[in-house]
RNA sequence: GGAGAGGUAUCGAAGCGGUCAUAACGGGGCUGACUCGAAAUCAGUUUGAGGGAAACCUCACGCGGGUUCGAAUCCCGCCCUCUCCGCCA
């Protein structure tokens, strides 16, 4: 959420942020809302002083056994005013907020202008592509000739877009998935392990929701399946001040994470790529705001690093202004080279909330003890997402008998140095 | 799911419908005094949000409604915690 008192302040910058992120929104409703708002709000408060005083009043009066019932009834129409404008009161928030909470964060400075995903700005390339001396399959057929992956099963099962995993795909899964972990935890990140449903205020809290109702999974009236471990841990904070000293925190959770994929179909329908459910390990910071651009630089490079000890290709792009997500100030997304497609493939995506997640959620910190509480910064990252490494090995390590030669980083975890081959 | 108890500031906890939102009392924190220093003791101080240029005003006692001139206090609904019972991995 944007801060309503900078948005009357500087209209315009509202307007050219959202001209950024190819949004033509119009924000004169939201202003005059505000103007009304306040008006109603400083009458409805000149009348409650009015009528807290008379009641000192009636107090004072009735105690000496005198009679108040002019100034009674007088109240009572008063009380009938302040009623009809708190009701208006109430009125124009819910309208403002139902704007506020649809409004997309403003993009840092430092983020490319663009119109989409074509204007990305790429930042590094680790690692070099293999050269195959034959045609590379795909993860799919790779997985599905190995009786490691089962998409059939899956679709009988549940339905298109699940998948099951079979006896060393089931254990590369869960490997990738310890190996991330454990690398993220011994480098300082506090580990997690949250719910996989929470509620509508904890799904607003991070930004899913009023506007992306549609993507996610409702189980219950008023519960959501996660799209991502950052929606429980981020609002783990939710509510409250935290000590400055105490930040930046940094968690690592594992989790599954559930899309409905709505408006993708047809997309990457096949393979392990995108998956109604899938396993990711998520990096959550909060911090103050003038650790988080650092942060974000770290945290980047921490997802990186599962990566490299992996022996995976990849690179870095910076996504313009037109391809952020609703909540980011700023991303950096990491694709890893994936040979059948002959490109590179998103697999983590980094950012920088600044105070919109934390100003809606009410997440704040307080420098010393005598100083006045303050928003923190949010940033998460995938660290990384786990089905589609699990795609990536396949493709980067097949070998052309259609086995797989685990990464060495995986091989204590997998018990073993290929996969596919009879022991 | 059933029965009972409870949710008040940083913590514990009191609170006849008006003088109880800085909200008794106690603890903690901070400041000062005493001390070479510390402990102990004593004194003072200690919430958050919104509106306003400011003075200042308004709101908040789990959440949401209602009654009333006036609600932490009375009524209704919901949520959460604890104890017991039932069920259960």
């Amino acid at each position: 959420m944007l801060d309503i008192r900078r948005i009357r302040q500087n209209p315009q910058e509202l307007i050219e942020a959202l001209q950024k992120r190819n949004s033509s929104l119009d924000i004169s409703e939201l202003l005059s809302l505000d103007e009304k708002r306040r008006e109603a709000l400083t009458e409805t408060e000149a009348l409650k002083n009015v009528r807290n005083e008379a009641s000192k009043q009636i107090a004072a009066v009735k105690r000496q056994g005198g009679d108040a019932t002019a100034v009674m009834e007088e109240m009572r129409r008063v009380g009938d005013n302040i009623a009809a404008l708190d009701k208006q009161v109430a009125l124009y928030d819910e309208q403002m907020n139902d704007i506020l909470l649809r409004l997309p964060n403003f993009p840092h400075d430092s983020v490319p202008l663009g119109k989409d995903d074509s204007e990305n700005v790429e930042q590094r390339r680790i690692g070099t592509p293999r050269e195959f001396p034959y045609t590379p399959k795909a993860h799919w057929d790779i997985g599905t000739d190995l009786g490691i992956l089962d998409f059939e099963t899956g679709a009988k099962v549940s339905g298109a877009r699940f998948t099951f995993l079979r006896g060393q795909g089931a254990r590369l899964e869960r490997s990738i998935i310890q190996f991330f972990l454990n690398t993220h935890v011994a480098d300082g990140f506090d580990e997690v392990y949250p719910p996989y449903m929470v509620t509508r205020a904890t799904m607003t809290g991070t930004g899913q929701l009023p506007k992306f109702e549609e993507d996610a999974y409702k189980v219950g009236p008023d519960m959501f399946l996660i799209p991502t471990a950052e929606v429980p841990v981020t609002n783990m904070y939710r509510d409250m001040i935290l000590e400055g000293d105490k930040l930046p925190i940094r968690h690592a959770a594992y989790s599954v994470c559930f899309r409905s994929e709505a408006g993708s179909a047809g997309r990457d329908t096949r393979g392990y790529i995108r998956q109604h459910q899938f396993n990711k390990v998520e990096m959550v910071k909060i911090c103050k705001p003038e650790q988080s651009y650092d942060e974000l630089e770290s945290m980047t490079q921490q997802a990186e690093k599962v990566l490299q000890l992996l022996g995976l290709p990849y690179r870095v792009v910076c996504l313009s202004t037109g391809d952020m997500g609703f909540s980011a100030a700023k991303t950096y997304d990491i694709e890893v080279w994936m040979p059948s497609y002959n490109r590179y493939v998103e697999i983590s995506s980094c950012s920088n909330c600044e105070d919109f997640q934390a100003r809606r959620a009410a997440i704040r910190y307080r420098e010393d003890i005598k100083a006045k509480p303050q928003l923190c910064h949010t940033l998460n990252g995938s660290g990384v997402a786990v089905g589609r490494t699990v795609a990536a090995i396949l493709e980067n390590y097949q070998n052309e008998d259609g086995t797989v030669t685990v990464p060495e980083a995986l091989r204590p975890y997998m018990g073993c140095d290929v996969i596919g081959k009879r022991v």
